[in-house]
DNA sequence: CAGAAATACTTGTACTTTCAACTATTGTCA
DNA sequence: TGACAATAGTTGAAAGTACAAGTATTTCTG
């Protein structure tokens, strides 16, 4: 077991006192997304994988028109600062998964494509996280009570970001 | 604006051909966490403020018996390493907020004791954070619905941690 | 059209987090 | 008791991330 704060003993759930419905849910969801972020990487680590911000990345060019994304846009799907991704593209280029492609009509934007290497490797990587979306959502949730949750999460998001 | 990957120009949303809906839940789950915590983020920068993670420490600490935790069982409420955690504290502790005390009866374990600067400093910040929970929760979700939120989160992340 | 402002991306630096190895202490059982 | 395993926490090296400054290109404006 690679150190990943799992709750095995669970020391009593303290959250007794804690305080509002909201920040129970807003704490709920927190942990939520640390528990299965790290489930999925343990599970990709486990199978000798690259990290879980890896398939991300192809994942997402791999559903955008043509493979390719835009720097900016790629780093608000991904939601991570466009300089952070300048250097985690670096490194998938450097792998041999993506390439840097230029736009001929504005030259100052630079286009993360996806190449056959990182499309074999997502179709590598996407079943371990599909496996560990499986232990947490399928077997969870309705496709119904999947729906609503993203509905519910997206109007969080939404007023998150409307500035 | 602190180069923080907030959807303002939203090019299309694109989860047009996507997955099930169990994926785009986890997405949602994912983009709403980041977005939310970003602004949180933003938030106490722009007020001066130390970053989130101290007050995920001081506010656990504060909601805990005699305001200390041991070492592990803190690392697993804030769901993060033992390692990542002892340099955490050294920092909080280094800024007067917290002290490391021992235990008597096991001498392999240490507690992260609050100070009185660390309640202090809690009690500063919250607003802050609250602030920002307003925003994305209680603005969109009554109380029974936050409380509806948590308990699929918790079941979600039951499951991911039961292994 | 020149110059200022805005946009798209990259890079240098500093900080944070993780991973793996290590120390110290406690528990197990032969 | 005495060795072996398990547990709690810390630490050094490496990877990742963010922030701020910098370059290049485009758009706006007088």
């Amino acid at each position: 077991m690679p150190e990943t704060a799992t709750a095995t003993t669970s020391p009593s759930t303290q959250d007794s006192c804690g305080g509002t419905p909201h920040r129970e849910a807003w704490l709920a969801l927190a942990r939520a997304h640390a528990a299965i972020t790290g489930r999925m990487q343990e599970a990709l680590t486990a199978a000798g994988l690259p990290p879980l911000a890896w398939f991300e990345v192809l994942a997402t060019l791999a559903d955008a028109p043509e493979e390719k994304l835009k720097m900016g846009d790629l780093a608000e799907a991904l939601v991570i600062t466009r300089g952070g991704l300048t250097k985690l593209v670096d490194r998938l280029i450097k792998a041999g998964l993506l390439e840097r492609t230029f736009c001929e009509t504005d030259r100052r934007v630079s286009y993360a494509t996806l190449l056959p290497a990182g499309v074999e490797l997502m179709e590598e990587m996407r079943p371990v996280v599909s496996a560990e979306l499986d232990v947490a959502f399928t077997a969870n949730l309705s496709e119904g009570q999947a729906d609503e949750l993203r509905e519910t999460l997206e109007r969080l998001r939404g007023s998150a970001c409307d500035a």
